[in-house]
RNA sequence: GGGCCCGUAGCUCAGCCAGGAUAGAGCGCCGGCCUUCGGAGCCGGAGGUCCCGGGUUCAAAUCCCGGCGGGCCCGCCA
């Protein structure tokens, strides 16, 4: 990929500093900052840190690394020294007339590919397929997408795949209420009207609170207790898309011996794959994905391969990862259960072995518990499975690297996962498993519960957003066709959604104010996307952009300059947040780069400007900010639309 | 009880991992632009004990130790 001036003279910067410092280049190129000015320059390195380190005079080390740029053939930037920083500092006037070449040609910024790309997994989502999609769900796809995005176009192999954990306990409950029930589920939800995932999630709530509900009659549970379930059980009647399903539901719990082995007994049949549970199971989990994927399809996410935790299962290779564990020197058991002694792993694994101990965090002063692996039924546990999906997941896309987009609550099961992987000797796939977790999205006054059939849906939420930009679209737009206005209104509130979701560092929570996601105004994705609207119309009411009398040195003005040296930050911005795993680095990026744009468009007219040297100069720049705002949405997955 | 994560302006968040250049944005608030190359915009202003206390350092929002507050986890759930 062909690099721009700005972008070019960057690492031709960071490979002087390097060779010249000794440094690793990786770690030269992490350090460069924007320089908190910008008299100072365009690109700072904190020189003094090292200086003193290697024994190289500043001075000296910024001759150096200038010559090298100059051996180059990079005339366009040069170093200056000041504050302890070496700061690069491009020529405005030189770099737009090898800006604006590129730009003729048709040339889009974008991360540069690594030199060395890897196979990388990605797996995200993940939802049980019992419920529809809530917003925990939408910052888990945002995050799994926007990423995907960002290493496949660093130039990485991405293979991004969802897991359907169909085999567990939660999703036993929702078969169990379909056997009650007699239903098939697809069919069920078509009749009734309803989203097949909804349906879903309503037979998986009721049949999991009657239970409870029966199991706390049964054993004399205090009356408070009895009332909050029969409060649940209302409201799910009240919701009932079935008519008399939840008295169903409650009848057979009521005349069954014991309604919590209800569950577990579904849960061997599918295990197992006894029939005719195991069909009805499958019914079950395509039902919900099927609305589940509509869900995704709305959000513009999409997934190269679906894994079905039962084929997991029925192909034998979870007894087959399960009779390693056995065999291995870790095999134990743990309050006669069968399991991995994990702290043995981490005492004679890890502790002794650098390379693991920097890769697998410890928490310290705690010991992680014994790996179960099997119920005293036979069954297996989530990360038994997980063991056997994860080498699975290596071995069917050969990958490097293995990026898992999970809830940070589930961090001690990844975290047994990777050592147990460690302990049956899959030391490389334990070192390159990646958990990447986020935390949780509150919503101001829902609690969620999904056990109880609580959720804040995914669609729920865009369709409110949606429903706000309609207005907005419809009013800034007299007499545009219905169709036209209900597209718009969509890509808004997807991408309102998104950036919402991924400017936000994922360690940490985010309150989610439905409120204040329809209040379409700055920083937020509406205003990203309502700049590049802008910046197609300016250009389409200017027309072609000439080139050929443009003047390079109407650039250096300062508002312009600084607006176009912005702009081609964004390969240096994309690359590290693509090499760091981190999106919202690009996300309020682009928010200030829209801001810079807003803020000079506001100052200087474009196609009102007499003079061709200067207009078509900063046609130009609305061509570049165009670009750059277009590719950063783009890798970030907000969809982007020429007028709203 | 223990572990992990978070704590920066009234609110939402960058900066912390890899210590250094006057601590930054946006929302909200106050005052302007109101002759729209798209006002979902722009300009200006007020607003900060960087949770607290120690320590390391020439230098700490950033590293270390001890607290405090919030969230999550410590299940033959996931």
């Amino acid at each position: 990929m062909e690099l721009d001036p700005v972008t070019e003279a960057f690492y031709a910067f960071a490979e002087a500093l390097a060779s010249t410092l000794g440094v690793e280049r990786g770690e030269v190129e992490r350090l460069i900052v924007k320089p908190p000015r910008e008299e100072y320059g365009d690109y700072g390195f904190p020189l003094m840190r090292y200086a003193r380190a290697r024994g190289v005079e500043p001075r000296e080390a910024v001759e150096r690394v200038s010559e090298t740029l100059r051996e180059r053939g990079i005339d366009w930037a040069s170093i200056e020294l000041a504050g302890g920083f070496a700061n690069l500092k491009v020529d405005a006037a030189r770099a737009a007339g090898r800006l604006f070449k590129l730009l003729e040609k048709g040339w889009i910024p974008g991360p540069p590919r690594v030199e060395e790309p890897q196979v990388i997994v990605v797996e995200h989502t993940s939802a049980n397929p019992i419920h529809p999609l809530h917003m925990g769900h939408a910052r888990n796809s945002a995050l799994g997408d926007a990423l995907s995005r960002l290493l496949a176009a660093r130039g990485h192999r991405v293979n991004r795949r969802f897991y359907i954990n169909d085999a567990g306990l939660q999703a036993a409950y929702a078969v169990l209420g379909f056997k009650i029930l007699g239903l098939d589920p697809l069919e069920a939800a078509e009749s009734a009207g309803v989203k097949p995932d909804e349906l879903v999630g309503w037979v998986y709530a009721s049949t999991y609170t009657a239970v409870e509900a029966e199991a706390a009659k049964r054993s004399g549970a205090p009356r408070e207790k009895l009332e909050e379930l029969a409060l649940h059980l209302a409201r799910l009647e009240e919701a009932e898309p079935v008519t008399g399903a939840l008295s169903r539901i409650l009848d057979y719990m009521a005349s069954s011996e014991d309604p919590e082995a209800e569950a577990a007994k579904i849960l061997r049949e599918v295990e197992f794959r006894v029939e005719p549970t195991a069909s009805l199971a499958r019914r079950v989990a395509e039902a919900a994905l099927k609305g589940i994927r509509e869900t995704l399809e709305r959000l513009g996410v999409s997934f190269d391969a679906w894994d079905w935790e039962t084929d997991l299962l029925w192909s034998g290779r979870v007894a087959r990862i399960l009779e390693e564990a056995r065999r291995s020197r870790f095999y134990t058991r743990h309050k006669g259960a069968e399991a991995l002694d994990i702290p043995r792993i981490v005492r004679e694994l890890v502790e002794p072995d650098p390379e693991a101990r920097a890769s697998i965090k410890l928490p310290r002063g705690f010991e992680v518990p014994p790996l179960i692996l099997t119920r005293s039924d036979g069954t297996t546990l989530y990360t038994t499975r997980d063991l056997a999906y994860t080498l699975y997941k290596y071995e069917v896309t050969g990958a490097d690297r293995v990026i898992n987009v999970i809830g940070a609550e589930q961090r001690l099961p990844q975290l047994q996962l990777r050592l147990a992987l460690l302990g049956l000797g899959y030391r490389r796939e334990a070192l390159n498993l990646i958990h990447y977790d986020y935390e949780m999205v509150n919503v101001p006054g829902r609690r969620m519960s999904s056990r109880r059939g609580i959720i804040v849906a995914v669609d729920e939420i865009l369709d409110e957003v949606k429903a706000r930009a309609v207005e907005e679209v419809r009013a800034r737009n007299p007499g545009a066709p219905r169709e036209w206005i209900e597209d718009v209104a969509e890509r808004i509130a997807v991408g309102a959604l998104r950036f919402a979701l991924l400017r936000t560092s994922a360690p940490r929570p985010i309150t989610f104010d439905p409120e204040k996601a329809l209040d379409l105004k700055e920083n937020s994705g509406p205003y990203l996307q309502y700049t590049y609207a802008r910046t197609v119309g300016i250009l389409s009411k200017h027309g072609p952009i000439d080139y050929g009398s443009a003047d390079p040195r109407e650039c250096a003005e300062p508002p312009r300059r600084g607006l176009m040296i912005e702009a081609l930050r964004l390969p240096v911005v994309a690359a590290r947040a693509a090499d760091s795993l981190a999106p919202e680095d690009l996300a309020v990026f682009l928010l200030g780069l829209a801001d810079r744009f807003n803020s000079w468009y506001q100052k200087e007219s474009v196609i009102h400007d007499p003079n061709p040297a200067s207009r078509e100069c900063k046609a130009a720049l609305v061509e570049l900010t165009k670009r750059s705002l277009e590719a950063g949405l783009t890798l970030l997955g907000i969809p982007l639309t020429p007028r709203m």
